[in-house]
DNA sequence: CTAAATGCAAAGCATTTGCCTTGAC
DNA sequence: GTCAAGGCAAATGCTTTGCATTTAG
């Protein structure tokens, strides 16, 4: 069984198809990093040079409000964007050099619940993201 | 033994000890949340009003640079500040609200050394920060 | 056809910076 | 007295938005 791609959950969704959102979905399909917008209009303007910034500033704004991105604050002062519907992971995020690992810790994952437990906290639907920081 | 106060650490770090950098060292000294630029210059201009927006990002981002001060960025789009010299403790966070949650998990701590190693990934001088976002 | 989406340019915010004045040491 | 620090306003960088035009369904 293979995951629905971004365009899938866009049609699920019953969003509009245009072309923009069609080819700024691939964009993010084909990513295996964490995208900030102007390196998705980069690469959307590689498939359709009219493609303006405002279109994919509200496209990912949109998706993600779909549920289909997320969007990470790296500290860097713009957003960076991936697929929702990857498996789930962390991120180490190097400050000075802007290099992010993901990971996957299970004792980390198994340490939500009983955070969450332990502080009161309901986690339910919520995410538990993990950040390394090298500060100057 | 009493840690010392961010005016001690200004002090030592031989930092010029004006007007307007007493009164924010002060403001951070009595704060118990973490204050954006904003509100530390709300607080600070309760002491002394003639006090610029552009002196206190200033003086943040010098205490900072000196390893007074601690930057979070909490995916609200603007920079949080809290001591340094507090005890370490990571953050949930819930975008929806903005409520900051502290808290320090000893599991967790133990397993910094051993991410870090997994991942052969220098944590020297690094922190972990944890954060459990609830999305929209 | 009709409402939603796009492009473009202007507007918004948070933050930074240039420049001249003020003040700490 | 000197050079760093501060105030003010202009500039910057990322993101959003108003409006006229295009387009998906």
């Amino acid at each position: 069984m293979t995951l629905p791609t971004i365009l899938d959950r866009c049609e699920t969704q019953g969003l509009r198809l245009t072309g923009p959102r069609r080819v700024i979905a691939q964009v993010l399909e084909d990513a295996s990093d964490h995208p900030d917008v102007e390196t998705i209009h980069a690469r959307a303007a590689e498939q359709d040079p009219s493609i303006s910034v405002a279109t994919v500033y509200r496209t990912v704004k949109l998706f993600e409000e779909s549920g289909i991105l997320e969007r990470r604050e790296f500290g860097d002062g713009r957003a960076r964007y991936e697929d929702a519907e990857r498996e789930h992971h962390d991120h180490l995020i190097d400050l000075q050099t802007g290099e992010v690992i993901e990971f996957v810790d299970p004792e980390i994952e198994a340490l939500q619940e009983k955070i969450a437990e332990r502080l009161g906290y309901d986690l339910k639907g919520h995410r538990l993201e993990l950040f390394a920081v090298r500060r100057k």
